[in-house]
DNA sequence: TGTACATCAGTGAACGCGCGTTCACTGATGTAC
DNA sequence: TGTACATCAGTGAACGCGCGTTCACTGATGTAC
């Protein structure tokens, strides 16, 4: 009976991957209270009524959830970005897009975001499950410079002399990537870019407290300024 | 007797300080290999061969412990960029030099960086201790770029209309600082500014893993185009 | 359809370890006269 | 200079609490025939 084993099998992981989510949900719950270095197991477990040794039949170890989570977070912000990155419009429009996107998820989810940009977990190494998810979002986001490449919207008339060695990682990048970006362009992307993130890391841990208040009009202001040297280039 | 009485004074107040910069040291050295969020006083008594309440001697809790390793980095870094910024030469010189003296120390103190740069301590509120130490370094940077508007270097013209939202805080901005730089080149500054610490920030906690590999020309390379942008505007 | 067996989820006790903070105390150093 | 007293640094035990992980186990669910 193949429709009954199937059925069955698929009734046992269901409740399996639903309880997954569950514990995946109150471990993230934990770490937006106390951060990712204090994630417990023994605390996880007894919120959901549960024995701590019952975990290990979900998750090998701490550091494995501490990895789904981290997952799952790449993933979110990943698939947000790459949703906002097939916005119709120019180079600008579908950058400031994608950037838009990716803030709304971390002001939504401050706690992912620092999971994911911030310190690294002392004593925790991130395994190669985390890389793919990690790089979605980079790639939306230098897919959009290149298609501005492509079509020609973007200047590729080079302004500053790229040093040898930077030439080289630009290089490896691209073979990586597989787009199509000229140095100076991936140069001017990559600090676009750049910008993103350092603007949020000033918004969400505080280091523009008392000096920003408006952070949305901020933002835009100074990622829209960053996404349109993109394509203009310097004078 | 005042020579006598001051001379016995100092040398328990010599003691004392002496200690407590020992006591600061050892916990510095675990913040690195463990993370601010498990520092711990009784390891750090341990390691120092004391009783873990003699360290209530000298700091009253935990949290005034790592406030004034927190308060000692932005001391560390601000003073190296205060040093930086009395380079002669143009503006583009002098940002480069501030730049280039945070990445020396962010480099050199990782641990550092994450502790004033990275994700905030869960848990732990940063008093109002911290907001000087915190704000030399930003001054430094600032300062130079006031420099350059003074002196006629930096392209007063602005580009880009400012959003109101935007204008009222760098307004509040320039009270504060105590420094006349124009709401565009206001923009462009803190865009740079930015820049170094989100590509620090990549740098440091992994997220160029494999992609750069010269991190010295990269950074370089980066900053610089940013630093020119100040000066320059866009086209 | 019914039965024997295998798989799986969950338990609870245990191992060996850690923590911040308080408190009454001892002994040394510094102060006032 | 000498002595009585006050201040200060440091101790060690205690309070009450936490942790990750292992292990032998029970009982329920799923599988093969």
């Amino acid at each position: 009976m193949p429709r009954n084993r199937s059925a069955s099998v698929s009734a046992r992981a269901r409740v399996r991957a639903e309880l997954t989510g569950e514990i995946k949900a109150t471990a993230r719950r934990h770490v937006a209270e106390a951060g990712a270095a204090s994630l417990s197991l023994r605390a996880v477990a007894r919120e959901m009524g549960m024995a701590s040794s019952a975990l290990y039949r979900y998750f090998a170890s701490r550091d494995e959830l501490l990895t789904a989570l981290i997952v799952d977070a790449y993933d979110t912000v990943g698939a947000a970005a790459e949703e906002a990155a097939a916005t119709r419009g120019g180079t600008v429009k579908r950058f400031m897009a994608v950037a838009t996107a990716i803030r709304a998820w971390a002001v939504a989810n401050p706690h992912d975001y620092a999971l994911v940009y911030g310190s690294p977990v002392p004593g925790y190494q991130a395994p190669q499950d985390t890389v793919p998810p990690a790089a979605r979002v980079s790639l939306a986001a230098l897919g959009i410079v290149a298609d501005g490449v492509a079509s020609g919207e973007v200047d590729t008339a080079a302004t500053a002399p790229t040093p040898r060695a930077v030439g080289a990682d630009f290089r490896r990048l691209r073979a990586a990537a597989g787009l199509d970006i000229p140095d100076d362009v991936l140069s001017r992307a990559l600090l676009a870019w750049t910008t993103i993130f350092g603007t949020l890391t000033f918004e969400l841990f505080g280091h523009l407290h008392r000096v920003v208040e408006n952070y949305d009009d901020y933002f835009d202001h100074q990622i829209r300024r960053a996404a349109r040297h993109i394509v203009t280039g310097d004078a």
